[in-house]
RNA sequence: GGCUCGAUAGCUCAGUCGGUAGAGCAGAGGAUUGAAAAUCCUCGUGUCGGCGGUUCGAAUCCGUCUCGAGCCA
């Protein structure tokens, strides 16, 4: 199969579509926040009318009140690849979600999944207690959780106490390599062209109307779904607490650090290989990154799906 | 025209009795194993508006000029 990733707006959408067209393949979504339903815009799905371009799977799939976790996509995304390679078409795994995608790719430790009702309990607790109590339980954990960050403490407590057991003692490290049968890219954009991008791209969900997607939102989400970029700012906006183009700018900002990260992140993924997408078509891309998939193939780097 | 207040990092501003400057934000770099569009860590040399003067030493005191805000004519 294929794996198509990159930072936000640096393009993925356009290009798995025209892969799928080259090849007659299936566009599954790797992007924690496309796989909601009811946020086309705000999470930048692909347009209705290009989704009929080429099959798509998991998208706008998981209810606003779902929690959702790398676990949970890889068994939605383990649900559906077998399925299109039994129809011999070629799964395009397309997205940005660095944990989601390695969560697929090389597995995840056999560690207990979230528990809300302990993260309520322990939400409620100071950082201090957190990492004191984590302590009391795993007195070397710092060796392996940087007990600076709440979330990670929090989550070592929760599997320490959900197990009884340290959380180093469970972890196992990442497989050495990804999936046998995956080619995988990664989309590079120079810096100025992808920031301009994501500019631009904020505009274009306002013209297409994110302020009444997220007007008609319910009142209750998951946790997860809160967090989507833009909600909070849309609706503050929304409410007259926020000018519009306060919220604007502040959507631009956090999508281009949230670019930032995704680029650390991938940076680290070497198995992938980087396709420069600087000031290129959509199609020219596909065609390269086709041309590629077949070598790859032909020389028995990644077996045919 | 006169008076007052301001001019310090990309932005907003601190800077005590003169000992050559520091916060927040922005930005950059990094981490990342079941919330990841999350969460966290690291990084601050800039003609202290210009020119003179006083002083061992000036962002700090004095003079003057430039620009900005306000008040009085």
């Amino acid at each position: 199969m294929l794996l198509l990733t990159g930072p936000t707006a640096s393009g993925k959408s356009a290009i798995a579509i025209a892969i799928a067209q080259l090849t007659g393949g299936e566009i599954v979504c790797a992007d924690a926040f496309q796989l909601y339903t009811r946020l086309p815009i705000l999470t930048a799905q692909p347009a209705p009318e290009d989704m009929d371009l080429a099959p798509h799977h998991l998208y706008g799939s998981v209810p606003l009140t779902d929690e959702m976790d790398a676990a949970r996509f890889t068994r939605l995304a383990q649900g559906c690849i077998p399925e299109i390679t039994s129809r011999g078409k070629l799964p395009i795994i397309t997205g940005g979600s660095g944990l989601y995608i390695k969560a697929l790719t090389h597995g995840l430790s056999p560690l207990p999944p979230g528990d809300p009702a302990l993260r309520e309990e322990l939400d409620a607790l100071p950082p201090d207690e957190l990492t004191a109590r984590l302590l009391a339980i795993d007195p070397d954990a710092g060796a392996t959780i940087n007990l600076r960050n709440p979330r990670y403490v929090q989550r070592a407590l929760e599997i320490a106490t959900l197990t009884g057991q340290p959380v180093a003692a469970q972890k196992t490290s990442f497989a050495s390599g990804p999936l046998p049968d995956i080619q995988a890219f990664y989309l590079h954009r120079d810096r100025e062209e992808l920031y301009a991008r994501i500019n631009q791209r904020t505009h274009q969900m306002l013209a297409a109307g994110v302020r009444d997607e997220v007007a008609a939102l319910p009142a209750s989400l998951s946790l997860t779904a809160q967090k989507a970029i833009g909600l909070r700012e849309l609706q503050a906006s929304n409410a007259g607490t926020m000018t519009l183009d306060d919220a604007v700018a502040a959507i631009q900002q956090n999508t281009r650090r949230y670019a930032k990260r995704q680029g650390t992140w991938f940076r680290r993924e070497t198995w992938m290989q980087t396709v420069n997408a600087t000031g290129r078509s959509a199609q020219d891309i596909a065609e390269e990154i086709c041309r590629s998939y077949e070598d790859s193939i032909s020389t028995g780097i990644a077996s045919q799906t």
